[in-house]
DNA sequence: TATGAATGAGTTTTCATTCAT
DNA sequence: GATGAATGAAAACTCATTCAT
């Protein structure tokens, strides 16, 4: 019975459950954690009385949300790894297509209630191991090809690039440029290059919680 | 002779204006800027009616705590510029000792809201404005003393490390240490060294709207 | 096909709404325009979210009362007008049954704040204006055939019975009877007959703003 | 010891007294029995301290407004009595120069809570009665001397002109007009002239419980 | 005695959640 | 199953009244 939450039902109830997710990510990374139920349900083209018949409470829907993204971010994890050329590159591919990593990054700054929500969720944690144990072949792998430095662990990349998802500052300059510019410092900094070595322990994959 | 709010109060009033604000402070970093206004007066220690005697809404309170914190972060810029032996020296303290900074970031960025309520307010941008040109002064000062990369403008200082204040994602490993060697790997990508050049233009305090 | 705001509404949800407009015009007019809120849900059996789910605020329930009673009293004016015998009866007729229109006297003169909310309602002028101009038939067959004094506008007739539709003194003699006199004084007084014509020029419908 | 509540104050004391009492009338003219204490005592130039320590309740300045009102009427229909040739012209007079009536009519009119404690407070109902004393003389002398109806009594008299004392509607048209053409209507209505008489008995001054 | 600061109860309004249709 | 109506608890804000200075 490992079937997925939507086995067995009536085609407009699985469109109805998708449609929701749908709307739930996109206002969860528009507005936030507390984004009004009815208005999830409104862009989702439900009443409010189905959104709750799949997802007992806000809680429940904030959980699928992050599962639903998390899982869509190990496949690409995995597909970057395949594909890409180089260690290097599937880190950059990694980072810079992770929109539904934002959404939970997003999620989980803005309401520290979402965190815990997350934070106490066995399947949540799960997935996160697995994007994090795919994100830590990548680092070792780009450590032997040179690319990356050797002093910092799966954690420290993780840590450095869950800051670049959140939320950019409001500035007058286009959005994407202010992210791309200071996604390239970071690498900069990642990269193998001679110098000081960074203060502590690299931080592994293992001491991340949860993200 | 500015004569700030609290000037011509009653000694007690004074003090209970400032237990308000450094409750405000603690509890917008702590649960965000949507608070409940009695949580915020309980932490102060007064009734409610107090809290709005002195801050007609919300609004006004979230203004007060960024004025004062910006105001205490350009006294703390001035003062590393003075104090530290190098321009790069300067921003290191500027960044590392910039708590109040960090309750601005996080205030913003945890309710689109109140990042409007600043933006429109004059004198919180006059205060931004004011810590942008001294942190202006210690990126050419650090670019002219050669630790500095030459393509990044005060903005983009400014944009990175402004990501570096925003909420740390929960981790095992102690917060401080998490964000140290974050922010030891983002000064790496700012170092000047040999190496392929940023994508796009520097980006200036002018292109900051805000933040 | 105006389809009033009841249409497509479940048979309950109906009850409900009619039963909000009677408690709120009778509430109105017992405790002025500031009565609780949850005071005029509970007299409608209902719970304060249904009230505020069909009137988003205050002043939205203040301005229908207003126009269920404006309409109300327009079709009682022309059915006063078809059905009685002259223009005369028609005036007193409407006079006397018009408790509708005293909700809406009173309504605005026990706050300013609902005339303003009134006065800045289209719909409620549109039916105001309807009303007043019945009224000026009335007054114009009046005049013709005699029985009204020819130095009188529409206005004239609307300003003097607005004041003895607004609440009258607590006496020892039944409310009724000091009204009834106090009516049939001003009736007297707009009867055409010999004497002193008024001061200034006649106030026609026109010049009422409102009311 | 009947000496008035202002007897051995201090100078300054009394001076505020009187400003309070002035301030009070004109805020409860102008915005009803509810405007807040605070807008009163800066009105009269105050603190709300010594608002309170004058009258220990909102009831207690109601009270002494309309005491105050009423006495300065009841000596101004006196003085018209004396004053004016006629009966009907004393009428005509007091009723035109009864600003300070006004603020009782309007203030028993905007709150039904102000109606109730004027007419609880003994020494109200005294000064009441006592202008009614003087309205009686007026009617009496007026039939008398023929120029005002017979059938009405100076309980009818007072209730015709405490509806034209209450808020006119708000027109395009000054209100000193409105109110004088109306006035001048209900003069008409009361003027001694052959015609139907009024339904019911004579309302006498003693019908009225007050005002 | 005067002042205005502090308090907290009362109101308005919103929204998560339940339930009748 | 879907819908949206109903509910009530929670949060923002106001103001009468009390009290410390």
């Amino acid at each position: 019975m490992a079937a997925g939450p939507e086995a067995g039902l009536r085609a407009d109830a699985r469109r109805n459950l998708s449609q929701i997710l749908v709307a739930a990510r996109r206002m969860f990374a528009e507005a936030g954690p507390d984004v009004p139920m009815e208005e999830i349900a409104r862009q989702a083209g439900v009443g409010v009385g189905t959104l709750y018949r799949r997802f007992p409470d806000r809680e429940a829907l904030v959980r699928a949300v992050a599962r639903e993204s998390l899982a869509n971010v190990a496949d690409e994890a995995r597909r970057a790894v395949e594909e890409e050329p180089s260690a290097w590159a599937a880190l950059i591919r990694l980072v810079r297509h992770s929109q539904r990593l934002q959404v939970i990054v997003r999620l989980t700054l803005m309401s520290s209630r979402a965190g815990e929500i997350l934070r106490d969720d066995p399947e949540t944690q799960r997935s996160c191991r697995a994007v994090l144990s795919v994100l830590r072949e990548i680092v070792c792998a780009a450590q032997d090809e040179g690319t990356l430095r050797e002093d910092v662990g799966a954690g420290d990349v993780a840590v450095l690039f869950s800051f670049l998802l959140k939320q950019p500052p409001a500035v007058n300059v286009p959005a994407a440029s202010v992210t791309e510019r200071a996604f390239a410092l970071m690498l900069d900094g990642l990269r193998a290059r001679p110098g000081a070595p960074l203060p502590g322990r690299p931080i592994t994959e293992e001491d991340l919680d949860f993200r």
